[in-house]
DNA sequence: CGACCGATCCTC
DNA sequence: AGGATCGGTCGT
């Protein structure tokens, strides 16, 4: 019923894989329910000479070791000893690159979404996933998922229902450390979607 | 082993 | 504008 992107879908550049992957379904299954929602960002992080990359300079850690696996798997991380942020590892292989899933806009499970955000069930669905550690809240993603199979049954990303939209693109966001790369136009997101997190300038 | 700090988010 | 909060990373 789900028909999910082959490996080859992310062996290619990696901002075309950001980019083309607005608008494409991210579903999470879990015994109690299935969440599912439309990935509005993006960001790029192109390892070996983006500063604002973990594997920068390709520096292999047991942190970064997964982005130089396998494309179509998981590069989860925590952040601020709080948050959790849920990247694509992607990119001609096995050079370190992944895509940031920024925002989703909820398609399915929005029940599930709020109470995976400790939200009561009558708060505003705007808010709910827009910012990646609220994607990765309201998806249950954690560290355990870290590496993962992106082609396989826990979690997956699949093609969406058709239809057309503008492609926005800007800065990235959070990273001012990064000198010639702060400025990049690494960002993508669909125009006019009310459940991208927030504006930034071109 | 200690120190530093961040691809965030919420509240003030 | 500031604080929460902790694991990865690196230097000693």
């Amino acid at each position: 019923m789900y028909n999910k992107l082959p490996r080859s879908f992310y062996e290619r550049d990696p901002l075309i894989v950001s980019m083309e992957l607005l608008g494409k379904l991210l579903v999470r299954k879990k015994k109690k329910g299935e969440v599912v929602g439309k990935i509005v960002e993006t960001e790029a992080y192109i390892g070996p000479h983006d500063k604002a990359s973990h594997a920068y300079g390709n520096k292999m850690t047991k942190r970064t070791l997964v982005q130089f696996g396998e494309r179509g798997h998981t590069y989860i991380f925590k952040i601020y000893g709080i948050h959790h942020c849920f990247c694509v590892v992607v990119g001609p292989r096995y050079t370190p690159a992944v895509t940031l899933i920024r925002s989703v806009e909820p398609v399915k499970g929005v029940k599930l979404m709020k109470k995976n955000r400790g939200l009561n069930n009558n708060v505003s669905i705007i808010r709910l996933t827009n910012g990646p550690s609220k994607v990765c809240q309201a998806f249950e993603i954690t560290k355990e998922l870290n590496g993962i199979d992106l082609c396989g049954e826990d979690i997956f990303i699949c093609e969406g229902a058709k239809f057309t939209f503008e492609v926005g693109k800007s800065k990235r966001i959070g990273i001012d450390y990064a000198e010639e790369y702060k400025d990049v136009l690494w960002r993508f997101y669909i125009k006019n979607n009310k459940f991208v997190s927030k504006k930034q300038k071109e």
